[in-house]
DNA sequence: CATTAAACTTGCAAAATGCAAGTTTATTAT
DNA sequence: ATAATAAACTTGCATTTTGCAAGTTTAATG
């Protein structure tokens, strides 16, 4: 049975727009995995410090991929997921989203100044 | 009866404990209001073109407000909500959320235009 | 061919959301 | 001063999404 994702526009807003594809609290995690960590695999995405359940990992794969911000190369039991072209203009996102971030929750000065590098800020 | 508002982070990352506050689909429309079109009440908020109902709305304003994103002066029913200076720093997210927006979902090159000078891009 | 493990899938309880209706308090009109 | 109006919530309930635990399927490995 297949899944029903559906992603539905609120409204012509941009900003709308693009919430409505990764406004909820896991799409923008896989991203920056993929940004910033390097993965590319379910299992990679599945051991992330925060924690995400399968069916929610295989779910936003699935969402993610069908509005084209993922696409994945590999036969079926090894799939290697890559960004796209569009979801790689979410680069900018992610970076002001981190230096928010940063700034507000992120005490630590050295662990900031490693974090940086890590993130290539 | 005081709203138990639940505000864990999943872990350390900068990413994550930004979109533990804004990773709704929600907030970062309200801030989008207060940012870009000026409102401030209750009322203004409601009648935006994605349709906000009101106990979200009110759960809305009080999470952003006890996370310290917004506050409120006026009293009890002519509250005006205005962004603190935390509020403010999420110009730069909702700024390149709006870029991408428009990038992948704005077709209309005369709208894209008049669009920028309203969010002073 | 059997074992292992990666990549899902399913079922169910808990939480978040959407909708319709009601309540309370402040402003405006009479 | 009183009544009408409207802004700012609040409540109840159905629907949807999420989280957790367990099971299934298919590909690689021995």
């Amino acid at each position: 049975m297949k899944k029903q994702i559906n992603i539905e526009k609120r409204s012509g807003c941009p900003i709308s727009c693009t919430m409505d594809l990764v406004g909820d609290k896991w799409s923008l995690l896989i991203i920056r995995d993929m940004l910033y960590l390097g993965k590319t695999t379910y299992n990679e995405f599945l051991n992330s410090n925060e924690g995400i359940s399968t069916n929610i990992l295989n779910d936003r794969l699935i969402m993610l991929t069908e509005v084209g911000l993922i696409s994945f190369t590999g036969t079926a039991k090894r799939k290697k997921y890559v960004l796209t072209k569009m979801g790689l203009d979410l680069k900018p996102v992610l970076e002001s989203i981190a230096l928010f971030g940063m700034k507000h929750f992120i005490s630590d000065k050295r662990f900031l100044r490693d974090l940086k590098k890590v993130l290539k800020l």
